[in-house]
DNA sequence: GCCAACGTTGGC
DNA sequence: GCCAACGTTGGC
């Protein structure tokens, strides 16, 4: 199906929290997601998200790394205006105004998770063993994320909280 | 701080 | 096109 009239997708970004965090993006509410210099995560951008796509937020090098939120593609990729600038750390030398060479979508937010979800814990969650996240050497800062991995994921970070464990002894408990 | 894994660069 | 050297990512 061509990506333009397909139903939406889903996808995970990884940001450190440190530089940008969820909350950073619940703040401004939308977002250029400037600053990404890999090939293949820019040509994900540019050809394959489209406005509408939802996309879970990973909060990388962090303490735990974890999924904290939800956003949406809300518009298309453009020229990733930080290449060109001096004063920003993730300017690119080699490109010019008349060759970009990286891009972004604008993200915003929809959502801060009830609770971060740690990697160890996807790690462990059944139904996440295919999550491009968890596979070996995976870097990519911008990755595709199945349709039901991406329902088990949202639903543990809509869980409140409570570990399956917890849950498990509440219910028991009345 | 360590290090595995991967991407990029550049000499040849 | 090969590949070694180097840089980056990111968990631990």
């Amino acid at each position: 199906m061509p990506a333009a009239t397909r139903p939406p997708a889903c996808w995970l970004v990884k940001t450190e929290p440190e530089t940008y965090s969820i909350d950073d993006l619940a703040r401004d509410r939308r977002t250029w997601w400037e600053g990404v210099r890999n090939y293949q995560a820019r040509n994900l951008m540019r050809d394959s998200m489209r406005v509408g796509d939802e996309v879970i937020v990973y909060h990388s090098n962090a303490d735990p790394p974890a999924a904290v939120g939800l956003a949406r593609v809300s518009r298309p990729a453009v020229a990733d205006a930080t290449a060109l600038d001096p004063r920003s750390a993730s300017f690119d030398p080699t490109a010019s105004a008349a060759r970009p060479i990286w891009m972004c979508v604008e993200l915003e937010f929809v959502e801060r998770f009830a609770r971060a979800v740690p990697l160890a814990e996807i790690r462990a969650t059944a139904g996440l063993e295919r999550l491009p996240l968890l596979q070996k050497g995976q870097r990519l800062s911008v990755q595709p994320v199945g349709g039901r991995e991406f329902a088990v994921l949202v639903r543990l970070g809509r869980a409140g909280g409570k570990t399956p464990a917890a849950r498990a002894r509440k219910v028991r408990s009345g």
